[in-house]
DNA sequence: ATGCAATGTTAGAGCATTTAACATGTAATG
DNA sequence: CATTACATGTTAAATGCTCTAACATTGCAT
């Protein structure tokens, strides 16, 4: 998307390193990934990503924000078809987000691991993850209009929620709902723990 | 512990890697860590931690279950000081869980992320993370037999509050607690979210 | 005592990261 | 149009880490 290719000049080398990272991250893992083989993928030297990045952790860097983009776009997708205020479009957010980590479970590896604690010391008020969690908060202060609660902070009702899910997905994603609860599904967890703690916010009769 | 030291022979090499190896990731992350530094802290030649581990994840599985058993005993030593049943004694434990992910923050990337995958794949069934599960089990146990609830399925009320506190612990670490709520504070917001599920568990009147 | 198994050491092959020096397009400017 | 600066490639090589092979030392069992 930058300039035409050309036999030596690749075009649009940083996107495709990015694209290509995700990828062999998701086969490999992020701790086997290899900046030469996001280049040997991309059709490049092994020298040529560090026109794009200064190091590998950079190129992680990008594959991160590149993936908590596509996590943004997942939960907007999945709360646009549920109705605004319902307690519905809270766990259909929560479900896709879990549902992201789990058919991108080496993304969360990296989002949540070495790289993105490195990643946020360095730049701590970006916008990486903002996205989705602004879609969330949109939706809690949706139901928190159409509901009797006495709590009303909107942003900590969203941390509380998004720790939820973000939770339940990490242990889910690690086998411990499985080894624990083999019957269950991360997905009815989420479902009942959530209406839980709304009900628990409800004013009591 | 294994044998007395020699001038030659070190000893206890394998559980002084461990620790060195736990120090160096502590200090400088998990990503940067290398095998040789371990050794290189430790006395020993760069080849010599490869008779007690097979290769570099190995030593880091055996930091991980270092950091699991560690873990466990915070949790363990933070409910013995609460009343069993209560729910303190619950959110006692979900405090001492965030509190050893606080003070030990590359373990958590250790731990959760892609190493802890890797490692879960390798060995799925293993009692792990078990000790710290069971304590919060007996806790939940305890609280329930006090308590007038619905549900009563232990283990999955269990899984629901680990989930809690470790979304919240994963959530704060990487900054969106401070980010979000600049006023907040990680451990006021694990109590009030585990009193408003609880709650949200009690029969209505 | 003696010899095997365990646990160290040194040397070195192999691979990845990163930099330096050089090459090739692209696009702005006279 | 020719020129020239800049962006983006390439190759070569320094550096550092992982892991293996071959050898050395020590403890333990018989």
């Amino acid at each position: 998307m930058n300039s035409r290719p050309t036999a030596y000049h690749h075009g649009d080398l940083r996107n495709a390193l990015i694209l290509a990272a995700a990828e062999l991250i998701e086969e490999r893992g992020s701790a086997d990934f290899a900046m030469v083989d996001a280049a040997r993928r991309a059709g490049v030297s092994s020298a040529a990503p560090y026109r794009h990045f200064r190091d590998k952790t950079a190129l992680l860097d990008a594959v991160i924000d590149f993936a908590f983009f596509a996590l943004g776009e997942q939960v907007q997708a999945a709360v646009e078809k549920q109705q605004p205020g319902s307690a519905e479009a809270i766990i259909a957010i929560g479900k896709a987000y879990i549902r992201f980590m789990r058919e991108h479970r080496a993304f969360y590896g990296l989002m949540w691991g070495d790289a993105g604690i490195r990643a946020l010391q360095e730049r701590p008020s970006d916008e990486r993850s903002a996205a989705g969690f602004y879609v969330l908060m949109a939706a809690v202060e949706a139901w928190c209009a159409q509901n009797p609660v006495d709590e009303r902070d909107v942003l900590q009702l969203s941390i509380k929620l998004w720790s939820m899910a973000h939770g339940l997905a990490g242990i889910a994603l690690y086998g411990h709902v499985e080894r624990f609860l083999p019957q269950a599904d991360v997905f009815s967890l989420l479902e009942s723990s959530t209406h839980t703690f709304l009900e628990g916010l409800r004013k009591r009769c």
